[in-house]
DNA sequence: AGCCAGGACAAGT
DNA sequence: ACTTGTCATGGC
């Protein structure tokens, strides 16, 4: 069934390739096919929100929980519109945090570092039909905690991770054993949370702060790659102004696009 | 062809 | 505490 849903500040395109996910891909008529989930989903970009075109009953609280429909970002640009820098990033609306499965993105991100966001999503991809559930023709779900349970590097080796396959090897390994508890660590401080993910081989402070940021919702993190740093040189040599901090990570989401597209150097 | 990629880690100052 | 070389692979 199709499902429309009232969301403000989303644009597809910008939202789903900002590099905050990385299983979606825009259809030659422009339909949004991607996996979110158990589910294989088709969406359609509506002047004021978004249609799910194979949505099924009771899928309404899953999407809008997903985008984070409630969220008002017009407040957010308000306050953003006090720094001339982040006026001009955010002049082009359009990306929504998104909120993501903790494990896939953990797994995600391990597999970002050093790496282009094509090849991310391709390794992703042979990651999910290797050890996923099928859910459809050709389509297959990010695989579960327990469908990674025991995996080794030679096993991985099909998905031509590189040395990223060692430390998905640990953060399997930390996640399954009870090591770490996922799930536990949104009540935790952000403090707390990150700490406990950089003790997997791998998961440093900008991994940490994207699973942070993309799965826990926790807004203040601002992940630091290479084009975050080159805006804060540039721009913020003395960090972010105190009235944007709460909401940096989103800030982050634009400040990122906008360096790229201009190809910021230094 | 060669540089670089949504970095982390270990070894060296 | 900072700086540097290294780590696989492939996109551009």
């Amino acid at each position: 069934m199709r499902l429309e849903i009232k969301i403000d500040c989303l644009e597809l395109k910008k939202t789903l390739f900002c590099g905050q996910c990385f299983r979606f891909t825009e259809r030659e008529d422009g339909i949004f096919c991607g996996v979110v989930g158990k589910r294989y989903a088709e969406l359609e970009q509506l002047a004021d929100g978004v249609a799910v075109l194979n949505a099924n009953e009771g899928d309404e609280v899953f999407w809008n929980e997903y985008f984070d429909s409630e969220l008002d970002y017009s407040l957010l640009f308000e306050e953003f519109s006090t720094d001339e820098t982040l006026r001009l990033a955010t002049k082009e609306k359009g990306i929504r945090v998104l909120r993501q499965e903790p494990f896939e993105t953990l797994i995600s991100f391990i597999i970002s570092q050093n790496n282009n966001i094509k090849r991310i999503s391709g390794i992703i991809g042979r990651l999910c039909e290797e050890f996923g559930t099928k859910i459809g023709d050709g389509v297959y779900a990010f695989p579960t905690q327990e469908q990674l349970k025991g995996v080794t590097e030679a096993d991985l080796s099909p998905l031509r991770a590189g040395f990223r396959a060692k430390y998905i090897v640990d953060a399997v390994n930390k996640v399954t054993s009870g090591e770490i508890n996922l799930e536990g660590l949104f009540a935790l401080s952000t403090p707390e949370a990150r700490e406990e993910l950089k003790k997997i081989k791998g998961v440093g402070n900008k991994v940490a702060d994207c699973v942070l940021l993309f799965a826990f919702h926790k807004t203040e993190c601002i992940p630091m790659d290479v084009w975050m740093k080159r805006v804060m040189s540039a721009y913020y040599p003395d960090g972010l102004p105190q009235n944007l901090v709460k909401y940096g990570g989103i800030a982050q989401q634009y400040l990122f696009d906008f360096a790229r597209k201009n190809k910021l150097l230094v």
